[in-house]
This record gives structure tokens, sequence and C-alpha cells, in this order.
DNA sequence: GAAAAATGGATTTTT
DNA sequence: TCCATTTTTC
């Protein structure tokens, strides 16, 4: 794709010259110019999936379509990315209006517009799930009963409870009947903090992610008017990973494309791996039954794998029995088959893993070109460490977000009281870190703050916020601290710098928050140093609110630089580097080379989910997704030992979905050590770092 | 009674 | 390592 298409004044599409037949396979080329109505394209893995969607995109445009009249929706913000910058390419550099984003977003962005409709001030601010469940765990004061006396479940269980319910839009008893039947007699309890939950919501001007997309069905259902605006305004409704979408989201786009039926759906339901969060596969596979004159197309030329690991993907999703059949050819030359690699411990995986890495950068290929796939993300520690000894560069992804780490959000917290000053939350977490106040103490405060006035606007309020009599109530160990964030309030509340992010992060580290990194973290200089990069991040926004927003939504990794946001100055990261992955941060990328790790019984599948068959079937839809990332070279990692807590060294067979393979799709392959046998998990560090340069020998058996 | 310190336990996947 | 619960302290 080196072709540009640039678009010019009023009439863009007229100026898209594109040879479609050139560039697009029969499959794609008729989903392009036949997806009109309701349609549904099942794409496999491979197949050019994205690529049919952006011409489809281009196509539209250049049959006149204003670009604001499309609307394309993808499941992460990571996908979004891609589609968004592949789709710039192609246009010149500018999206010229196009909505493209996750559901999240838009719905934040439609409800930004039409937020007095729904009661909403338009300075809402956003949740996360670590902000819900504080805010949940205040509401258990609302329960009729001690939560220690009836075993009441955590915060984060009742927040995912209601959660559940909200994004598979069932009652509240049915979630807890199906999934959480040893709580079903607590159902009064779950509604007591529901209910608080919503009104604390309410008054702290807060919306949490499931009520981005709530308020939005809401908005389109009960405004008509709007409704039928916005129905009117996207005419064309595309989605991408469609397998992924929850009844809720379904819901929206349901509404959305009510008026004129263009409705055009893409996914693969094999790479249906996301039901933790309400998504069922069920909904693609009926997809042709909810709606009268479904267009089905299929996208089954897959150019992505050799006939090898395609022929070993196939070898397992065929045992599933709810899905569509689909039969992918791949186009590329027969290669070696992929290998299974038993190796003997944990240790003896990571050794061999960045062992075959570096073999594989003498034989010329890019480290950039490997990935590293796992199950859960613990399961990549052990190959740090020693990918850290060897020195070969590396990646982690599905890390602990940038944004969610404790210093980033308490820095944060100053910023939303300031943009919202409502925010009970925030405030807490502000309050809370200084010594001597809880959030008992915390909540009193914030009640005096509002006490003071109509509490819409802390700059007006900052006078009596910050005289002597506020917080004088407060019992004498909480004082000293009080005074503190008085200050800190008092420092950054100055109206000029409400354009400046930057300069308001920058003065709550000068006002006292750096010190208290240096005395709470072990690590303070790398998060000072993470600290800094969010104000050069901020530097780029020119207002908090937007700042807030984005943050709030966006997916960020620690190491990863903001692409694309900061002015040039990347960090100096090597650009080729290994990627260690968890399988669901993989989707939709491809490497030369992958390697799945800990594929042994027990760990994949997750134990948890081998009672359940329809968990079970996630599970191998999810090896799926983790095999057909590869393009030439596929190693598949067995463990044989595991260490057990309890019964020490235990011997792990394979992974049930290695074991149910056809033996013909790979070859099985033994990683011993020459040397005598001897205890990994008893030795030392100093034993480790001596027998660095230890030499195995791989021998096909 | 509330906050801080100490202890114990567990850890899938994400907007 | 991070979180939640229990114990100790103010």
């Amino acid at each position: 794709m080196t072709r540009k298409y640039v678009l010019h004044g009023a009439a863009p599409g007229h100026e898209l010259k594109i040879n479609y037949e050139a560039e697009l396979n029969r499959e794609q080329l008729e989903v392009v110019r036949g997806a009109d109505g309701k349609s549904l394209v099942l794409a496999g893995a491979g197949s050019g999936k994205t690529r049919t969607l952006i011409y489809r995109v281009l196509y539209l445009l250049e049959q006149g379509v204003k670009p604001d009249q499309i609307l394309l929706v993808t499941f992460t913000n990571k996908a979004a990315g891609e589609m968004r910058g592949r789709m710039e390419k192609h246009l010149g550099g500018s999206m010229q209006g196009l909505w493209c984003g996750t559901f999240h977003h838009i719905g934040n962005r439609i409800l930004r517009q039409h937020a007095a409709a729904m009661g909403l001030s338009p300075g809402f601010g956003i949740l996360d799930e670590e902000d819900s469940r504080t805010l949940i765990k205040a509401c258990y004061a609302a329960l009729p009963f001690k939560p220690t006396d009836l075993r009441f479940p955590q915060a984060s269980v009742v927040r995912g409870a209601l959660s559940f319910a909200a994004n598979t839009q069932k009652t509240l008893r049915q979630i807890l009947d199906e999934r959480y039947p040893y709580f079903s007699h607590l159902e009064d309890g779950f509604r007591a903090i529901a209910a608080d939950y919503e009104r604390r919501k309410r008054e702290s001007n807060n919306l949490d992610f499931d009520d981005l997309l709530l308020t939005w069905v809401r908005l389109l259902r009960e405004h008509p008017e709007v409704g039928g605006h916005l129905s009117e305004q996207f005419r064309y409704c595309l989605v991408d990973e469609y397998q992924d979408i929850n009844p809720l989201q379904n819901t929206v786009m349901e509404l959305l494309s009510k008026r004129h039926g263009n409705l055009l759906v893409v996914g693969d339901d094999a790479q249906s791996i996301y039901s933790f969060r309400g998504a069922e596969v069920q909904n693609i596979l009926d997809f042709p039954k909810r709606h009268e004159q479904v267009k089905i197309f299929k996208l089954q030329t897959n150019y992505r794998s050799t006939p090898e690991i395609l022929a070993l993907a196939n070898g397992s999703i065929r045992n599933n029995l709810r899905q569509f059949t689909k039969d992918l050819v791949s186009v590329r030359d027969s290669q070696k088959l992929p290998e299974l690699i038993k190796v003997r411990d944990l240790r003896d995986q990571s050794t061999f893993v960045a062992q075959r890495i570096l073999e594989l950068i003498d034989e010329g290929v890019e480290l950039k070109q490997i990935a590293v796939l796992f199950r859960a993300r613990y399961q990549a520690a052990e190959l740090e460490m020693e990918l850290s000894r060897r020195q070969i560069p590396y990646v982690l992804r599905g890390g602990v977000r940038f944004f969610e780490q404790a210093h980033i959000k308490d820095v944060l917290a100053y910023l939303k009281i300031l943009e919202n000053p409502k925010d009970a939350v925030a405030w807490s977490r502000a309050l809370t870190l200084y010594p001597g106040i809880g959030p008992g103490i915390a909540e009193k405060l914030h009640a005096e703050y509002l006490g003071l006035f109509d509490g819409s606007d802390l700059v007006a309020g900052q006078a009596r916020l910050v005289s002597a009599a506020f917080g004088a109530k407060a019992n004498k160990r909480a004082r000293a601290g009080i005074e503190d964030f008085k200050n800190v309030i008092r420092k950054i509340s100055d109206p000029k710098d409400a354009a400046h992010p930057d300069l308001l992060i920058q003065k709550i580290l000068d006002a006292g928050y750096s010190r208290e990194v240096l005395a709470r973290f072990d690590n303070a200089k790398d998060r000072i140093e993470d600290l800094k990069e969010l104000a050069n991040f901020a530097h780029t926004y020119k207002s908090l609110s937007s700042f807030l927003t984005d943050l709030a939504l966006k997916e960020n990794f620690r190491g990863e630089s903001f692409a694309g946001q900061d002015d040039g100055k990347a960090k100096p990261e090597p650009d080729d580097q290994l990627i260690l992955s968890t399988i669901h941060q993989a989707k939709g990328l491809e490497w030369k080379v992958v390697f799945v790790l800990g594929l042994a019984d027990g760990q994949f599948p997750h134990h948890q989910s081998k009672s359940d068959e329809r968990a079970l079937e996630e599970e191998r839809r999810l090896f799926y997704v983790a095999v057909t990332r590869s393009q030439d070279e596929l190693y598949l990692i067995h463990p044989m030992t595991r260490y057990d807590r309890e019964a020490g060294l235990v011997i792990s067979r394979p992974s049930p979905f290695v074991e149910e393979l056809p033996s013909h799709v790979y070859e099985g392959v033994e990683a011993m050590e020459e040397e005598a046998p001897r205890p990994s998990w008893k030795r030392d560090s100093q034993e480790r770092d001596a027998d660095d340069d230890e030499i195995i020998s791989i021998d096909e058996f």
C-alpha cells in the first residue's frame, strides 16, 4: 500500500481513483461493491479483513457519500488506531470528518453533544474500572446489614455483576442466577448498592464505561428526534470485530441503523474471545436469523500463514461445535511444520525461547518480526528476566496500563478536582494521600466544600476552600495534611492555567507530589520520569477536559511512546524490539515467527474454564488466535513440569489443545540441557548468573 | 472510631 | 507485586 489518493475540496469522493480489481481479490471485491443493507462478512484469520473494510469506506466516498455519514466502529483502541492510520494514508492525511473509533469513544462524543437532553453536565467525568470500584466500595454504607455478617462479596465482584448485567442487557436477577449462584440470595444487597452507586455517580457528575453506552442507548430511545437525526446522519454503519460485540453494543448499532438498514458487520466467529465482557459468539452466529435479507460474504483466502500453520489452526478449531464452517485456504508456499517444544520447566522454556530468538537473529530475522504470546501476563515474568540477562530488547504489551498506575492517577485526581469539583472519587483519592486522612475524613471534607456554595466552580469557591476555617473541624492528626492539600489547590487554581494541563501537572509535582512519590514508591525515579512524560503528553492538549477524557478512554502502555501525539520527540527506544504480548492483545496482528508459551494442561486452557463447554470453546478460539498470528514459523512450548506451592514439582501433560491435534500437523521436539539435571527452583541467583551462557542442544526425536 | 501498619493471599483476558 | 483483611495505634 504505497499509493496515495488525495482528496480535495467539497466533493472528496470524486478524486478517488482506485483500481479495485488490481488491489483486491474477488471475495473482497464483492464486499466492497455489494455490502449494502444488512451484510455479514465472515472473515477468516489473515484474510485482509481490515483492508477490505478500508476499501469499502473508500468506495463509499467515491460514490459521493460524505465522510461524516460514515460510522466505523471497532472494538479496541488499537484496532481503531490502525484503521485510522491506514485510512489517513489513503486519504492523504485527513479523515475529513469520518467517524471512526471504539464504541466508548463515539458514545462519549455523542453524549457530550447531547448532554443536556440526558440531564448531564457536558463536563462529566469518566470513571475507569478502579474509580468505579472505589465508588462502589463507598456504597457499602448503604447496605442494610454489615457486609462481613453475610459474607457479602467484594466491590470488584459487585461491579462485575452490575457491569455484566448492563452489557448483556439482562436483569441483575438473571446474572446472579447464571454467573453468581452462590450470591443469589444477596440480590437485595446488590440492589441497594446499585441504587446508591447510581446516586453517587449522578451527584459526582461522573459516568462509568458502561454508562457511556447505556446513556447512548437511552438517548436514542427516549429522544426520537435526536435518534432520528443521528440515524439520518450515519447512513453507513460498519462494525469491525463483530464477534466480540456484546448485546448492549449491538443494540446501539441496531438503533443507529434502523432507518436506513445499512449495517455492515465484519468478524470471525472463530476469534471470539471476549465473553468475559459480555460478548457472545452467538451474536454473530445469529445475525442472519435476526434480520431479513442478510447478505453473507466470506473471506476465506488466507494471505498470512503457511499451509502448515493453517493446517494446525484448522485442526484445532474444528473441535468447536458452535461455529460457521469456514474453509481457509493459504496462498503461501509450503514451509516447515510448526514445532511442539518439550522443555523441562519454566526456566528452560525461557532459555529455549531466548536462545532460539538469538539464532533467528543470526538467520536474519528482525526482532520486531518475532512475538512471544501467552495466556496470562504472569507467564512472561520468567522470560523477561532471561531476555534482560541476554540483553534482548523487548516490549511487553498488556502490562499495567500506563494511565492506570497509582502515581499517574494520583496526579490526575487533582486535575479532576479542578475540572469537576463534584467528583467525590477524585477528592477522596487526592485527600487520602496525606497522612492522617482516610476515606472517612475525605468524605466529610468534600461535603464541607460542597456546602460552602453550590459547588459548581472550584475557582469561585477557592477563597473559601483555602481559608483557615476549612477543615478546622477535622481531628488534629489530619490538620497538617489538609493544609498541604489546600496549598496544592491554591497553586493550581489559577484560571489562566486551565488551558495548559502540562503546567498544572508540573505545579502539582512542585507543590509536593514529587516528595510523595519519593516517600511512597521504591522505583520513585521511574515514576517521576513517567509523570514528566505525562506532562509532555499533556502539552498537546489545549483544555483540561479533553485531556482527561482522552486519558480515560485511551489505551496506552508503559514503555510505549505516545505514538503520533508527541512532537517528534519519541522515546529513545530501539525500533527493533521483540514483542511480548497476551494473546488477547495480539489479536489482529501478525509476525513472521511466533512462540506460544505455557501449552500445558491447567495453564492453557485456563483451569477454571475446563468444566464449562462454552468456556472451553472460547479457550480454543484463543489458541486459534495465537496460532494464526504466525506467518512463517510457529513454536508451541510445553513445559513438562510446574512448581506447585503445596505439591512441589508436578508433572504437567501437554495442553489438551495440543493433544487433540492430528499428529501430522506438527513436529515434536525436545529441548534438553547437556549437563546433569538439577532442580532449577532451588538454585539461588548466584548460581543462575554463573551459567548465563550454558548451551542447550536441541534433538529431534 | 478512624487511620496506619502488618499480615496474608492470590493472580485471565479489557473498554 | 499488588490487593484485601486483620491487628495495632492514635
